[in-house]
DNA sequence: AGAGCAGATGTAAGCGCTTACAGAGCCGGG
DNA sequence: CCCGGCTCTGTAAGCGCTTACATCTGCTCT
């Protein structure tokens, strides 16, 4: 194998191989690889000679050719639904950068609108190292567990799954704080606003929610169950504005929902939070923006991305799953829409920093 | 070559290759690669005894290997400064989808925070068949113009260098329009907030900006230079109360500014846009929750992504580069911010469609 | 002066796939 | 009954790298 190639002088740039470059600059292909691997010992007058021809050719490694030959493919996958909003880009620019620190590249893979999602994550396994998830709605458990074993997989702010390792935000206990703060204004028909059976996270703010009420001796009103999209909360305000829900406090699965619902009922002459207290889950920069600032709840999520990466990588090199969930901090951030008089909240270029806090 | 590898019968499922699984299934590697991508003819039995010992063996190929056989990543770069705000999402979303369509995977890199950039890039090349590259400014002249020749390449919303392709949305016009439309409110004392110099796509919409003055015989004056920071926003507003900008009228490189700006002023006891008219572009999502709603020039973000992919694949296939930049129309969203009268951009959840515009 | 050794370089064997080409059955028509 | 032409399968030659090992210098040490 390994016979010599047809390479006129003037090769064009396009298509340079190792060999290419060994010829020009007169050494074998092994000096030129030690030279641009930097192991090994080269003499600087062989180095230059290489590091010249490199140049002259232009000469672009392939990258697959490395991988076959080190057998690592140098690149972890990602897995997201999609990416509107802060949360999901948060979190890729999290992993991306811990990634590119560990000299590792990123694949990215989006599941909406992708018709045969487990065709689509079985040929990212084929060229990635690992895989971290958001969600496990976003890999089907059978996926999952087939990669599994395979491929280390971590699951972020996904319910955890027997025998893969998951990371996440804290819920349940933010939740009932918040909760508890909103109950200490003297509200009492507080309703949760989401879908608890739509993500585990959500299931737990809600677990949350319900445990504040119970530790007052309270019993929580039924859930309205709604999915994310942003037109969600104008419909969410509708009801409550002809009556069909009845509600002194809205405790909102995210922001976003919260936001729809709090304009919709603004503009429909509503006193919020006079008449109906409004909060949410995110901190998305539009909370802080409007009138009066969204109490909210704010998570780790660039951090969680790091750690997702940094699971991957310990993986990689060898190391043991962590038997349980990571779980990172969250902070309650308030702000007017809770009921609280909110001098400050009026300079919302200040970030929730400056806000009213609540460790 | 090939000879045979030690396999016992148990072989444990990590790290099976074609050749354990051809063993199985009692065939040859060649056949066993027909099955899995689909070329050839291959007897249905044997397929079937192919499939079953992939499935026993959880069989996943190596990608790099494939890669290395066809010559071919399938896969592109992308490579973006950052990911916060809907812009840069957007765009990669409409990407990562089209990529999907065309069966490549997406490797993104995110500039920011990188030390070397020159190398992180020419790293990723190494990986990849084609980059695009959204900005110049992300992308050093000298390495994409070394990228170029070995790689396709496209410039999304960059300043088009010579020979390679680039996409982008509208600017000029748009930002004529909207300019003018500011000054038929009778404004006089209009300001550009943003740093033409800092991204092409500034200076476009400042070159907007400056032709609709010149257009009825005005000076423009010169802009209030800052970068995107959205802390930059209130220090502006700061500039402005404290009389050391003088304007009726704000014309803001982006909404993040212009949010920011006119928060701000707000909190201060100005009156947008009684006091000053206050427009931006990006048309974010905050930007129809704030009162009064922002009056911004929303792009096709996500389709200049596709038309990113598109372009790579075309190039990838062999087709000809575009000699001259394609760019994609823009739309003018009225809001109030403006100083019009806007009884409908009370409803914010029913998105820019709804309001009035100007097509 | 010869042995021993370290540094510099070359040789060649893979890494796990794809695919051109060849070969083996099997059919029907002459 | 033979042969051309199918269909199906196997053989083997790479794809462009990395790296263990061999080789070759030129020293130093005794």
């Amino acid at each position: 194998m390994a016979t010599a190639r047809e390479h006129g002088p003037d090769t064009p740039s396009v298509g340079a191989t190792i060999y290419s470059v060994a010829e020009r600059a007169g050494v074998s292909i092994a000096t030129v690889s030690r030279v641009l691997q930097g192991a090994g010992t080269v003499s600087s007058t062989t180095t230059q000679k290489v590091l010249d021809a490199v140049e002259q050719l232009n000469y672009v490694p392939l990258g697959a050719a490395r991988s076959l030959a080190v057998r690592h493919h140098e690149a972890y996958g990602l897995v997201l639904p999609e990416l509107t909003g802060p949360y999901y880009s948060e979190l890729l620019m999290g992993f991306e950068s811990r990634a590119a620190e560990l000299g590792q590249s990123v694949t990215l893979m989006l599941t909406d609108g992708k018709a045969d999602l487990a065709r689509a994550v079985r040929q990212l396994a084929t060229r990635v190292d690992a895989i971290a998830v958001l969600g496990s709605a976003a890999m089907p458990p059978a996926v999952a567990r087939a990669l599994h074993g395979q491929k280390p997989v971590v699951i972020i702010a996904g319910a955890p799954q027997e025998g893969i390792e998951s990371v996440g935000a804290e819920n349940a206990h933010s939740a009932e704080q918040l909760t508890e703060h909103v109950l200490t204004h003297g509200r009492t028909r507080l309703v949760f606003v989401g879908d608890p059976e739509g993500a585990p996270d959500i299931y737990e703010r809600h677990a949350g929610f319900v445990a504040a009420h119970r530790a007052r001796g309270a019993e929580p009103a039924a859930p309205v169950r709604v999915p994310f999209r942003e037109g969600e909360g104008e419909a969410v305000a509708e009801r409550i504005l002809s009556g069909e829900i009845e509600a002194d406090a809205l405790v909102c699965a995210n922001d976003e929902l919260a936001l729809g619902i709090m304009s919709r009922l603004q503009d429909a002459g509503r006193d919020v939070p006079g008449d109906v207290a409004v909060v949410g889950w995110d901190d998305v920069m539009a909370s802080r923006y409007v009138r009066p600032g969204m109490t909210t709840v704010s998570q780790p999520v660039r951090e969680l991305g790091v750690l997702a990466a940094d699971r991957l990588h310990h993986r990689v090199q060898g190391g043991e799953p962590h038997a349980e969930r990571q779980v990172l901090a969250t902070r309650v951030i308030i702000r007017g829409s809770c009921g609280c008089a909110s001098p400050r909240n009026t300079h919302p270029g200040r970030s929730g920093v400056t806000d009213d806090e609540q460790p």
